[in-house]
RNA sequence: GGCCGAGUGGUGAAAUUGGCAUACACGCAACACUUAAAAUGUUGUGGGCGCAAGCUCGUGCGGGUUCAAGUCCCGCCUCGGCCACCA
């Protein structure tokens, strides 16, 4: 025993935690209050067919570690598990092996299990789910079937982004840089009939309850940015020789002078049956492009659509043009172009030749001259005069503003307007691997609700993955014939499935529930856990996620069956954990990390220990295939001093507290090592609490670094506890065959901080003159500040600086610093 | 372009929120043990000057507030993340 070989006792406490089902049933804990729960929770993982990587292990030890502490003070700890199954991943992987999903994802969540508990994750395991199993699927569709009773799921034809190579719909969400987020092919746009929910329906809502949550201030700002909330106001322009009018959308009406022409969105219903051939033309090229193409290259392109209208203050007609950097789906999809003050504008004007009204002019300058209104005007409206603005010349921007809004109110072809950029959320998928959406349509082609006895609406086993542009289930004989079995002849299913956003982000709420076949988690269940006390999940890809877990949260409310408004009340995100060489990890720069190797190296233990040293948890940290070795070291250390020294017992066979536990021979009173011991204890638990997993192991080192000979039993027992949470078999392991407990240290509880031990009645402070540290001295916390500056003045360095006992000044900070000013 | 972060030794990072800057590690150097290496242990390790006690400079840059600034205020520079033709 006397050599660190951690991987046979780790592997054995691993598979006996779980075995003696040490931390499983919580859902169902008795007793559980507000103030003594804690629901933890980590991001639903992706079972990947790669395993785990070095990024998952900081977060999920961090939650670990509270877990286990929390545990240790008397919390009712839940720590649920469970798997974001269905997705594209392990669909692509089916088209090109012909291996099932349902296979492959199997294997995955296996391979995955086994990484988790080898790294001995206390997880309730016992609450295990996965979105691809039909007992949770049908809640899925259940909630669905909700949203649709309640007209929030709807369909509507619309033009969508389209993936060429995954041959699905895309959400605006997995569109990144006009590329699909999973095959980086360019994203075209198609039109196309499609399932939305209504998440714009609680707008205000995601906006307002970001106040009542403990996140992180950037992705508060994140949601709101996606929300986009914007106040301005809609005017409406008269086309020339026409009845139309045309509504466009401003943050700026006050520039409305300004206005020398209209833009419309090629989409935009006024264009589409122009009859103009080089309108006609420009529209095709519009749509065929590429979202890449319209992003990397901004030159301006447009089209004059040969129609005009009426500027409803200067009466002067003015042209419209047709132009794709005006987005058909953002306010009404056209705009009142003021070229004097928007950068697009005037480069638009100055590439096709438009006139161009200054409006705005410094009042200190008598220049006209383009001005930006959302950089300069917006910023100090007090500062810019209203010019060639008919009535309102000479008026400052703060003025006009309001007098300007009231004029086109009361003509009646303005008022004031909000607009949001949040659109509804699309959630149809021509894809396999994902929940049936759980619909029927008559031979008349009317959507009707899968009835609810029918779930879940299992998804049919009898395809061909290979993607054709519609979802494979088409092609299932089985789930055709159900369904003319189950609702008559001629009537269909609907082919698509859901994305997969839709399952994992309700899944918080299945966990409080999770063998549940009557209901999709009873209320009191969520009622008792909900909502989660602190969820950890990473920086990318979560505006979506918690946008929508936001949404269902607000809605099952409204139905009744949950009494939380907001379903994360802290929240936190863990730094990536980069290559060596500082980049990211990525098999292509050969910089990754594997945590199955440092774990045959070194054991799980130093892994964990590592990766909470490495530095703050939400900050991004290099690996240092040297710095482990810091961790192992100390983990050595204390192995050879606990693991390996004989510990005397009493004649009962339990532990003589007042033995010493190196020499065998009685207790030192060492008060000094005592005094140390509360307070790492002391610390240690404040940093755990405060999430500074990185200091709280340089205590346990500090202390373990002071540790000589003369350790009282008592005291290893409490250091061990401590170190227990971060470094959980070895702890175990010692604890169990050479302290002799009986029971597993992960149930034992916290040691008590000693107050007394913690107050110092001696303390050594430093002595400054003009700031500099010049010498220190030793004084009682409480002596009274003239003895203490009494005492400073007889050191001699002090007498050095101060001649005859004469400064101007002295500053005492009690127990703390004395300065002296000469 | 918008919104967030961050800049401290050779490296990862500490600093009780205004009170001894560089804790804890890694790395490096010397020594001990060893035939030797590994492992382990001991000591040292911000720059400059000095044999030394010590002095002095020092937290991206420039200013300010204060007895006292890595920390607060003003103005810059650099790097990273997310979003982005959103009217």
């Amino acid at each position: 025993m006397s050599k660190y070989f951690p991987i046979d006792f780790e592997e054995k406490w691993s598979k006996q935690w779980v075995a003696d089902g040490l931390f499983q049933h919580t859902f169902d804990a008795k007793d559980v209050t507000d103030e003594n729960r804690k629901y933890l929770l980590y991001a639903f993982a992706y079972p990947s067919g790669s395993g785990l990587h070095v990024g998952h292990v900081e977060p999920l030890t961090a939650l670990d570690i509270l877990a286990r502490y929390y545990r240790s003070i008397g919390k009712k700890v839940f720590f649920p598990v469970g798997w974001d199954a269905f997705g594209l991943p392990a669909e692509n992987y089916a088209i090109k092996t012909g291996i099932p999903p349902v296979k492959t994802t199997k294997d995955a969540i296996d391979t995955f299990s086994r990484q988790i508990k080898r790294i001995g994750v206390s997880y309730d395991w016992g609450a295990e789910i996965a979105t691809c199993h039909p007992g949770y699927y049908q809640w899925t569709q259940w909630l669905f079937l909700q949203l649709y009773k309640k007209k929030l799921a709807y369909k509507k034809s619309a033009p969508v982004n389209w993936c060429p190579s995954c041959q699905t719909v895309l959400a605006n969400e997995q569109v990144v840089e006009g590329k699909c987020e999973r095959c980086d092919t360019d994203v075209i746009q198609k039109k196309m009939e499609q399932w939305f929910f209504k998440i714009t329906q609680y707008m205000d809502e995601l906006i307002s309850g970001l106040d009542s949550v403990d996140w992180p201030k950037a992705t508060k700002q994140q949601q709101l940015n996606w929300i986009g909330k914007s106040e301005g106001a809609e005017i409406k322009f008269q086309i020339s020789n026409s009845e139309t009018q045309i509504p466009v959308f401003t943050t700026a009406h006050d520039t409305i002078y300004g206005a020398t022409f209209l833009v419309v969105a090629p989409e935009h219903s006024l264009v589409s049956a122009s009859k103009l051939t080089d309108v006609q033309e420009y529209l095709k090229s519009a749509q065929s492009k590429t979202e890449e193409e319209r992003l990397v290259n901004k030159e301006k392109t447009g089209v004059f659509s040969g129609l005009y209208a009426i500027h409803p203050l200067t009466e002067r007609e003015i042209p419209i043009w047709i132009a794709d950097y005006v987005l058909a789906q953002y306010g009404t999809g056209a705009i009142m172009a003021v070229p004097g003050n928007d950068e697009r504008d005037f480069q638009f004007a100055q590439k096709f030749d438009l006139p161009i009204t200054y409006v705005a002019q410094k009042n200190d300058s008598s220049n006209q001259e383009f001005i930006s209104y959302s950089k300069e005007i917006k910023e100090n409206p007090k500062q810019f005069l209203l010019i060639n603005s008919g009535e309102f010349d000479g008026q400052d921007f703060e003025a006009g503003r309001e007098n300007i809004m009231k004029k086109l109110d009361d003509m009646s072809v303005g008022k004031r307007e909000i607009t949001y950029k949040l659109r509804d959320w699309l959630i149809s998928r021509q894809r396999y691997w994902g929940a049936p959406i759980p619909i029927v349509y008559d031979p008349e082609g009317n959507a009707h609700m899968v009835k609810e006895e029918h779930l879940p609406w299992m998804l049919p086993t009898d395809v061909d993955f290979k993607p054709t542009g519609e979802s494979p289930l088409k092609l299932s004989k089985e789930f055709n014939e159900r369904v003319e079995k189950l609702y008559g002849k001629g009537w269909t299913p609907e082919y698509d499935t859901m994305d997969t956003f839709v399952d994992s982000s309700w899944y918080y709420l299945r966990f409080t529930d999770p063998r549940n076949t009557d209901e999709f988690a009873r209320t009191e269940h969520m009622k008792k856990w909900m909502p989660v006390d602190f969820y950890m999940i990473g920086p990318e890809h979560i505006v979506l996620h918690l946008l929508y877990s936001r949404f269902f949260t607000k809605f099952l409310r409204d139905e009744g069956y949950l009494s939380v408004d907001e379903p994360f009340a802290k929240m936190r995100h863990q730094g990536m954990i980069l290559g060596p060489d500082h980049r990211k990890m990525s098999k292509s720069k050969g910089n990754v990390i594997n945590p199955d190797d440092v774990i045959t190296e070194y054991g799980a233990d130093t892994l964990r220990m590592y990766e909470m040293f490495m530095g703050p948890i939400d900050a991004d940290k290099p690996w240092s295939v040297e710095s482990v070795q810091g961790q192992y070291r100390f983990l050595k250390r204390v192995w050879s001093l606990f693991g390996s020294r004989v510990i005397p017992t009493s004649v009962e066979g339990s532990l003589d507290p007042s033995t010493s536990l190196r020499t065998g021979s009685a207790r030192d009173d060492n008060e000094a090592l005592t005094q140390l011991l509360n307070k790492t204890i002391k610390k240690v638990g404040d940093d755990i609490e405060a999430l500074k997993f990185n200091t709280a192991i340089a205590a346990l080192m500090e202390f373990l670094n002071e540790v000589d000979d003369n350790l009282s039993l008592d005291d290893a027992k409490k250091f061990l506890k401590i170190l227990s949470p971060f470094a959980p078999f070895m702890t175990e392991e010692i604890w169990r065959s050479q302290l002799g407990g009986k029971e597993s240290i992960h149930t034992v509880s916290w040691p008590m901080v000693d107050e007394s031990a913690l107050q110092k009645s001696t303390v050594t402070i430093p002595i400054q003159i003009n700031g500099k540290v010049r010498g220190s001295i030793n004084i009682s916390v409480d002596d009274p500040q003239e003895q203490v500056i009494q005492k400073a003045l007889t050191v001699q360095k002090v007498q050095q600086y101060i001649t005859d006992n004469s400064y101007k000044k002295a500053i005492y900070v009690p127990g703390k610093i004395l300065n002296f000013i000469v």
